[in-house]
DNA sequence: AAGCAGAGTGTACGTTGTACACGGCACTAG
DNA sequence: CTAGTGCCGTGTACAACGTACACTCTGCTT
């Protein structure tokens, strides 16, 4: 019965006081299972989050956490909230400083808790802190007289850039955290490896690796942004703007 | 000894036949293995890869699969060079036709591999054929007498927004393909979430809801895509290329 | 005929999320 | 003051995971 409770997490994201009547109690609180979790995230990527180590953080056994979040996707779903929470929304318009901030808040919430891009976006319950600075987003781009649809595409268009990046950017930071080797002795752990680059075979990247290209590298994210906010304001300057629909699901 | 061999999966993605001195003998074989694997990945994504899995799919045990492939981590790294096999290079310049199909190879790849969104792209071993698509992409925009490490930087800004679409895209089908549940069907069990959805809380996000701007999205990918390649012709052709260099590491 | 290498099997272990039954505490009703 | 009624934290147990390790069986080489 409360296993097939689907609205479960909407309660516990929306209305988090609703079932609390009295002050709390015990020494253990949902908010502190939160933020010792998110901290273990830090530190070591949701691969070393599990409900063992978080309750080992806070000096508590496994199962006490159970009393206070109703499983470890629900806690991943307050984990998320909680950090949308941090940073403050994007401020209105105009339309592309607002759009910058908006994708460098993303951006710097993306590097202090990489773990962020590590779990599904798909079918994970929205809570408000994130639905709030989502609003803000879309405002920001309000005063251009934009269809409704296309508030949505040009917000998400920026969206999905930076979560394109970040998920690199995330991925090699928690891979460094997780594993205590830097990037570099990795690499020169595996060095069979530059041997099968040949000219023949890759041409373009040994030239590119011959004339320095890969050791003074543009910053992706920087070179990235600058480059879509230009193709928006391609698009947003233009008179007729060319509408492309969705065709199919999915 | 053959647990510390670095090199372990450079020699087994670059060099296939070095260690095969005789025709295979068996009724298995590493192709087979992986073809079974790439199979279950498809149907259900990686959560439901496991070895266990895999030599079920294929009627043998699961340790038989071990004759084949050094472990988990290795089937995976040739799972996903084999995909990167599946498709055509990128053809030669002109740059923007050249970058687009670029794009919609991977996009279409990752249509049909969802799961290969769902893996970090951080430190696994490139292939040959993820090479060669590679270096085929910097080959369409090299008539341009772009800084080498413009040309990297170009290639990755598509590459980084397709593959922000794309894990949208793939955790939505994957979860489909996971749960047997429609999209639809699960927003619809989480009914009470609406509800919390009001003007003074979320304006922008209920007026786009209440002008329909939900209703017909626009495609995700074709917009944004052609804002990007808008946003790099906006560089390309521009007369001083703006530098921007990355100042700090990771 | 001897023996060796490689294919496939079976068992076993440590780690994960969490169901379930339990003990101790604090408050409230009589 | 005592009995009752929940909530807080504990302990044990289980199924599923990757894979180490020790086998059996087969067919080729000498």
């Amino acid at each position: 019965m409360k296993q097939d409770d689907r609205n479960r997490s909407v309660r516990l994201l929306w209305e988090p006081d609703a079932q609390v009547t009295r002050e709390p109690k015990g020494a253990l609180s949902r908010a502190r299972v939160v933020e010792a979790a998110i901290k273990v995230a830090d530190a070591e990527g949701i691969g070393a989050l599990t409900m063992r180590r978080v309750a080992e953080t806070l000096g508590f056994t496994t199962m006490s956490l159970y009393r206070h979040v109703p499983g470890k996707s629900e806690l991943l779903d307050l984990m998320v909230d909680a950090v949308w929470g941090e940073t403050e929304h994007t401020p209105r318009g105009p339309w592309r400083a607002g759009l910058e901030f908006y994708a460098r808040q993303m951006w710097s919430m993306y590097r202090a808790h990489p773990w962020l891009l590590q779990l599904t976006n798909a079918r994970r319950m929205p809570g408000p802190n994130a639905m709030t600075r989502q609003d803000a987003a879309f405002a920001a781009v309000s005063e251009l007289g934009l269809k409704p649809e296309e508030i949505v595409a040009v917000v998400t268009t920026v969206g999905q850039f930076v979560a394109g990046v970040g998920r690199t950017m995330a991925d090699r930071i928690l891979a460094e955290r997780e594993t205590g080797v830097s990037e570099e002795d990795w690499w020169n752990d595996r060095d069979e490896l530059w041997g099968h680059f040949t000219p023949e075979r890759l041409p373009m990247m040994t030239h590119i690796w011959t004339t320095g290209g890969y050791e003074r590298p543009l910053d992706e994210f920087e070179f990235g942004l600058a480059r879509v906010l230009d193709g928006l304001e391609v698009f947003i300057s233009s008179e007729d703007r060319p509408l492309v629909r969705r065709k199919t699901c999915l």
